[in-house]
DNA sequence: ATAAACCTTGGAGCCCACTCCAAGGTCAAG
DNA sequence: CTTGACCTTGGAGTGGGCTCCAAGGTTTAT
């Protein structure tokens, strides 16, 4: 038997969210003190992991509500159930892993070619690559350029050995 | 010029989409009709494709805001306020990434764990990996043992044989 | 002249999972 | 008997990005 508070802290959770999850219907205390204080049991406790558990696996509450009613009722279900809804939610996560992988190459290019120094952002190619139309970004290789104007014809070594070290844009 | 239809339709975004940027100070047109419909310059055309670009990097609508405003007023920033910027976001993108890679390997070895077949989930082990507190996922290898009881001696083979396809639990 | 296709506004609703608040009741220790 | 830690409720707020609605005004084609 454990109180709001106790059940929280015993499964590092807020009581709000207990309450949270109660109105929402997946945890529902099995009775309350006569002074209405809600009184989980252990199976409560039970019932709580399980729900810590499937969202530890990525599922949201709605899917969980979900697992808990097939959980109660495991006789009316099928493997192809239980199975199919991991595989639906699996799909989601390799889709949203892929949305996000795209974000991450695209950011790493930006970052790649920035300076990052201390110079006016006139000269950024990120803000130039959000301004302009093409996928491909310059990378700022002008630096000792923009600072010693007056470069000797040895520089042309220079420019060609930073162009060597260019990401290619996609 | 373009009336609030035609640019959302060159874009590819919706008209409402276009209101709720304005709404929030992402995009304001240059000027309306007689009539008050809105009229977008191609100036407006390319601050909202500057917007969709980085909305495709990943960036919210509140960073957006930002960047646009860095954009507006670039000598008074400089190349490592907007890489930090792009560096803060790649690395929110990492971490959501790792979560999703959990999720993901979890969810794999659920899945591969559970026959998906019709029988009863109460012997589904994704049910029982979700009741348990132990992190490991028993597979379901005894499919044929249960619908033939009277087994001969050769299933031993089968089993070692269905064993040796089994993944281990983590 | 009238219909169809466009445009305007403010505001509500949705998904998701909390998180916090105010105003009060309960309980154990000192 | 007071203090402080706990508990109760309903409801609002957060971040994110739209999306839809109603009730009207405008433009264009026929
Ligand atoms: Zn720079
Ligand atoms: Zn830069
Ligand atoms: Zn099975
Ligand atoms: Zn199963």
């Amino acid at each position: 038997m454990y109180r709001i508070g106790e059940l929280a802290d015993l499964c590092e959770v807020k009581a709000d969210t207990l309450r949270f999850y109660e109105k929402h219907g997946l945890l529902t205390p099995s009775s309350r003190t006569d002074s209405g204080y809600r009184v989980y049991t252990e199976t409560d406790a039970a019932r709580l992991r399980f729900i810590l558990r499937a969202k530890a696996v990525g599922f949201t509450l709605n899917e969980i509500s979900e697992l808990l009613s097939i959980d109660l009722d495991k006789s009316n279900w099928v493997c192809a159930d239980v199975k199919g809804m991991v595989d639906v939610k699996l799909a989601q996560v390799q889709a949203k892993i892929a949305e996000l992988n795209h974000f991450q190459a695209s950011l790493q290019s930006l970052s790649d070619a920035c300076c990052g120094g201390p110079r006016s952002a006139e000269h950024c190619s990120i803000l130039e690559a959000l301004e302009s139309s093409t996928d491909s970004v310059r990378t700022e290789h002008d630096h000792e350029l923009h600072l010693h104007p007056f470069q000797e014809p040895t520089d042309h070594f220079n420019d060609l050995g930073k162009a060597a070290h260019e990401k290619s844009g996609n």
